[in-house]
DNA sequence: TTACTTTTGCTAACACCGTTAGGTTATTGA
DNA sequence: TCAATAACCTAACGGTGTTAGCAAAAGTAA
């Protein structure tokens, strides 16, 4: 008898529809606008119903990473299949990143756990103008000691600071495996390719 | 008469105290463990006068935010004086950064927005593990091509990842006054380097 | 000293939140 | 028809940030 089966069928269903509008929330308002009153009230269901498919939240959550990571491992294949030469590839990898990120803000952050409030936008303009001032000095001297006129001392600076914070955001947010020392390796590795470049 | 400014005094230690107690929070169990309402109780006031001195949960966070930036310049800036040459202040600035993030992790994280709940650790790991198969392989075979078995495929991996991750964040979470085509040429100049170093 | 004004601080509420205990109703199998 | 089970709900617990409105204290001027 297909009884079972329906009733699969029915809570599957239910399942779904959690997902499509938490979604649909975090889509429209972002991460932190979720809340589990609000699914159920657009479900048409109680709260406690939605516990019967989720432990909590952060499960509801972690099902949009599970997501991202999907999603965004097929963009990356495709882009990289579009190429033999492996330097194409990565350039076209590297393209492909960008491209899902910018694509896909409210899924990235909740992948790599990036945006809470803090100090975003211009609330911090005045010690983050000093920040750029100190580290930039050192980069246009490098480049001036090279005669590399040619190139711009602020995006120079951008891709510095670019390595360091995505070092340390992976780090800190435990996105990788890798231990102390090989991430410590990777930096040392990253400073001195950049330095290179700058010559 | 001494009373305005001894009523100044008494208001500005009351501030201080908020300020000293939410840090102790903010310290021991991360910034998502801060509350207008532990706060009040530590200092033994009712929770309306916090709002006579900050407007608002999020001003308070803020106050760590600059804090945060104006140690990591004086840090830097420290760094950076200790050498003369330029490439030897860039590295020395690096490890600073460095440094000062994993010294100082809720201040890095309230300056950058990093660490909500999110996939951390190892939630995601399957989903993880692919995205890392399909990034290495051009690595791997770019190295290949070009002899260089000295380099472990995995640290280049890490660093392509970082920059990729930085440049994203960055722009994300706006902290960057940056506008959209000069992160795509940063993204682009950083590419080309880290493929020019793979050779 | 008294009357008035300002500052200070509090209580109590509003409107939310995630989570769960416990009971009710409907459905199913014997 | 009856017991068992699954589905579902109400109502609460213990939190959260924020604010309106009032009482008391402190300072000022007569």
């Amino acid at each position: 008898m297909g009884i079972v089966e329906r009733r699969a069928r029915q809570k599957e269903e239910v399942r779904n529809n959690i997902i499509y509008t938490a979604w649909d929330m975090v889509k429209k308002d972002g991460w932190q606008a979720l809340s589990i009153r609000k699914i159920a009230e657009a479900i048409e269901y109680s709260v406690p119903v939605i516990y019967d498919h989720f432990e909590n939240k952060e499960a509801i959550l972690l099902e949009f990473g599970k997501k991202g990571f999907r999603k965004m491992g097929d963009k990356l294949e495709f882009a990289r299949n579009q190429y033999t030469n492996p330097s194409d590839q990565i350039r076209a990898m590297a393209d492909a990143y960008w491209e899902f990120a910018l694509n896909n803000v409210q899924l990235y952050q909740l992948m790599f756990g990036i945006g809470m409030a803090s100090c975003e936008s211009e609330k911090c303009t005045c010690e983050y103008n000093r920040f750029i001032d100190i580290m930039i000095e050192p980069i246009e001297n490098e480049l001036k000691l090279n005669n590399r006129t040619d190139v711009n001392a602020c995006l120079k600076y951008h891709t510095l600071w670019s390595v360091l914070h995505g070092l340390v955001s992976i780090k800190i947010t435990g996105t990788s495996p890798a231990d102390d020392e090989l991430t410590k390796v990777v930096l040392d590795d990253a400073i001195a390719g950049y330095i290179k470049n700058l010559k």
